[in-house]
DNA sequence: GATTAATAGTGTATTGCACACACAGTTCAT
DNA sequence: ATGAACTGTGTGTGCAATACACTATTAATC
């Protein structure tokens, strides 16, 4: 059984390795791990969608409903599946020299692991980290900008603005990779571009029509810009203080 | 029957009023727009997880499958959704006089509608915006910031910016605001600060620990923080150019 | 005006989901 | 040795999206 203080939020518990002690019963042929495992591994392949206790349950060799045994609803499941596949914090952000470099690093190891595991961007969020990995990446991040002299609640303000503007990059980046996204083929446009000229969307049209926008990508460049202007806007803070 | 041009995405040709001429069958009890007002105010009422084909044909007094006379699936009504919901873009943007003022106003105002239609977060995003309202936002976005100087591209990445940004404070704001967070009950931080401790994070720690950290809701200040980092790091590259 | 083809809505079926509950077999504490 | 506690199974409920066959209706065509 999973139940240790019924009053914790689901998954608190077992996501800090709070485990009962010796049971009575037969022995578990799995372990809280494995499930967790088996659900990281079931997502990576087919994505969140198929984060199903059914779908787990078959990857162990069990009937769905041997889960609940392990965990008491999917929701306590998926905030253990969340912070087993954050994982710990990066060490990087650590060994930079300064409060810019730190933050950069820490974004792009947020984005690296958002790549590594992109239905991360669909574990709904319920509030301010609590479990272990999680309140990793908020330490080292806040531990890497000790440097820029901001107050805490201005640190956690960028902190939260970097980590918005990460997962809002990548679930855009992720979107347009899968789904072939509206501007993908010719007919759109054209189809497209008349309509919006009669209805005053002149700048719009020009933008889609000039040929130089691509729907498709994301690139690179884009991500640095937004990266660069966020940044730039917490120096100007940093500089005034 | 919807089909116009079954190469198009679905939705687009309903969302800009392409309808197939005069039909030979009964007249359809209802429109399209119908189906999309009863969408709409079932997310209202009930938020995006009650936006079934069911829960809307029965507001309609229809059985499930009739919507499927209107809209050629689920996904393709999700597009109308939106862009009804969203609306047309606030004539206020055109009266600002300066890019700053135009992107917050713009900014507030996206802001407002999420207010009014929150489930328009769970709607997902397929791409660039090709529906009439959405288009129309980014229309007015680039026609407040004209005055900038930036480059069509730049401009493009402060929408894509301030966009993101305030989906992502929507977001978080509406989690906390509906679902109690963590850190709501005392309980929880009795659990977690010895963990935190324990486990090496000082910072953290101090932060929650400390009293002054409210998990409960998100404070207008903070959503300004946000934005003025944003803005200000626009600014540095206005100053720039 | 009669015929015919296209259409709106219904009913039924399939598949998949989370989860509740009763049960059979297993194992440990007493 | 006995009984309580436990693991996994089977069954059932209620909900979803959507496919398909069917009936009743209507407009275009002859």
């Amino acid at each position: 059984m999973t139940e240790n203080d019924p009053k914790l939020p689901p998954g608190l518990a077992l996501a800090w390795g709070v485990t009962p002690g010796p049971r009575r019963g037969p022995k578990p042929a799995h372990t809280v791990d494995d499930v967790v495992r088996a659900g990281i591994e079931v997502a990576d392949a087919d994505g969140f969608g198929a984060v199903s206790m059914p779908r787990i349950a078959r990857h162990l060799g069990l009937t769905p409903n041997a889960l609940y045994r392990y965990v008491r609803s999917r929701d306590e499941l998926l905030v253990l599946l969340a912070d087993t596949a954050w994982g710990p914090p990066p060490d990087s952000v650590a060994k930079t020299g300064n409060w810019r470099e730190a933050m950069t690093v820490w974004t792009h190891a947020f984005l690296d692991r958002l790549g590594v595991h992109p239905w991360l961007l669909d574990v709904p969020v319920r509030g301010a980290p609590s479990t272990p990995n999680l309140l990793g990446w908020a330490e080292v991040f806040l531990d890497g900008v000790a440097d820029s002299g901001l107050s805490a609640a201005d640190a956690l303000g960028a902190a939260m603005l970097l980590d918005n503007y990460a997962r809002g990059t990548a679930a855009l980046d992720r979107d347009l990779r899968q789904q072939a996204p509206p501007l993908a083929q010719p007919e759109v446009l054209e189809f497209l571009l008349p309509r919006m000229a009669e209805r005053g969307l002149p700048v719009m049209a020009s933008v889609y029509g000039g040929g130089g926008y691509d729907d498709a990508e994301l690139p690179d460049a884009d991500v640095e810009f937004g990266l660069n202007r966020i940044l730039d806007g917490i120096q100007a803070l940093v500089d005034r203080t």
